[in-house]
DNA sequence: CGGATGCAGATAGGATTCAATTCCGAGTGA
DNA sequence: TCACTCGGAATTGAATCCTATCTGCATCCG
């Protein structure tokens, strides 16, 4: 720790609080540095945004705005949008723009085969490797999520933090972000899947996950793998079948180009 | 009419080919505008060149070279780091610098992990839809393979187009990007497993090719995905197993951070 | 009256320039 | 002679400005 001298850093200063604060937790991707670089902060800052829902998925993204916002110039904005396209969380289009992404139920179906595909496999790596600190830490995770109730902000995250805690002692790093991509991805959908889960339908996913913790407690890696395929393609298929979901959740479809497809056909009766 | 004139369009002039234009295909991932920002060509060019072996892992990059050989700014070059960054042929550090990305032998065996859970899932939705047109390519393609001899470009090249042709009718667009940048990611260990290959392994090796071929031309997704795992699973094993492969199979795991570990045990922070 | 077309404002891409940090070597003292 | 400190050079991060392109709207024509 050597004594930095006034790093001087003007762009604090202006960094408005854009929505809540600890809903969403950060990637934490940085390094040992302390330091982030602005990019890096601005990034984090929007992709929470999409998350919790301030900015929902087709709505126009300006870069001046975000400067302005994180006291910056265009400059680190870019590079963060940059970014944030990579994760597949914002579209981009060369001098038309930037949207926030919305996808479709036919990506989104993919995104859950390759979850399907991924996800065993990583939770069989884990459970052996996984503490009893982590044990305890899973169960109070699930305690939480059971006390969610209707409160989509909250069950989205437990779910997330329940399902992420139970891979996270796989010494799989790049299938671990990727998982991760796949939740922020599919954030949207699974808050329009969860707002049209039933009380039926919810008591099944409890159970679902008390058995895969069970598995977990254990250390059994087979069936931690064969319960948690079950449990991405249950919900798979039930998205597939609900033709409440059969359009994309929440915006058209139409909206993931940064073109609006202006309205052809407003009324305008203007006599 | 100011006099700063003269900004525009030097930078197709000085784009000095850095290495051979055709042996690396191009993503492609552009829109169908014609027109690519600078951005995207340095980076499609960054890329070309780390993974036909030009730049080597390891080895630094430096922002300023590149834009001089792009004939742009550094802005452009920036973006294109960060996005090769997020594919994972890039490493950064805040203000050390870019260096190519050297994957160790554990990371190296995590991505054939997920290669062995991914592909047989696409291969298994591609199957049934590819058209004989397809199969035909294939066809081709696997012959350019066996005759590529120990020619490890162009071995390379052929056997990413034949299992990417094999995956290219699933649809699921981001599982083939994901599975391409596995490809790109783990380009130097393949290259390194194939100069340790010996004929009778690289005879195995047809054999799988010459079986899966056979049972996509079958449309029999079930043995295609059989054999796909079956595929993975063994060059995996025989990665793990190869003791010449045992460390970092190109340049010091330790450049994989840009601050080269030169400092000698100076574990004295400034009493 | 509907739709194509051209102009003006707005917005993104890029270049140039400045500031901050890190790396490397020279100098100094024990 | 070795280790530590300090300073300059090189490189990255970021800000400001300029140009090219796109969006929106008014206008004109079929």
């Amino acid at each position: 720790m050597t004594l930095r001298t006034t790093p001087q850093t003007p762009r604090r200063a202006v960094d408005a609080g854009p929505g809540s604060e600890d809903s969403i937790p950060d990637e934490g991707g940085s390094f040992e540095t302390g330091y982030e670089p602005a990019s890096i902060e601005v990034c984090a800052g929007v992709r929470r945004r999409i998350l919790d829902g301030s900015l929902e998925p087709g709505a126009r993204i300006r870069q001046e705005v975000l400067a302005a916002e994180y006291g910056v110039s265009r400059i680190p904005v870019r590079e963060a949008l940059r970014q944030l396209e990579n994760e597949g969380l914002v579209t981009q289009v060369p001098h038309a723009g930037a949207r926030v992404s919305s996808i479709t139920i036919e990506e989104c179906l993919e995104l859950y085969r390759l979850r399907e595909a991924l996800e065993p496999e990583i939770l069989f790596h884990s459970v052996p490797l996984l503490s009893d600190d982590d044990l305890h830490e899973l169960d109070q995770t699930m305690k939480r999520l059971v006390a969610a109730g209707g409160d989509w902000r909250t069950w989205l995250l437990e779910d997330r933090l329940f399902h992420l805690g139970s891979f996270q002692a796989a010494p799989m790093p790049t299938g671990l972000r990727l998982i991760e991509r796949f939740y922020n991805q599919t954030q949207p959908s699974r808050r329009a899947y969860f707002s049209v889960l039933d009380e039926r339908e919810m008591e099944i996913v409890r159970l679902e996950h008390r058995l895969l913790f069970d598995a977990i407690a254990r250390r059994d890696p087979d069936d931690a793998k064969s319960l948690q395929r079950s449990h991405i393609r249950r919900t798979r298929v039930n998205l597939m079948r609900d033709p409440r979901l059969a359009t994309s959740p929440r915006g058209d479809a139409a909206a993931r180009s940064p073109r609006i497809p202006k309205k052809t056909r407003s009324a305008k009766p203007t006599s």
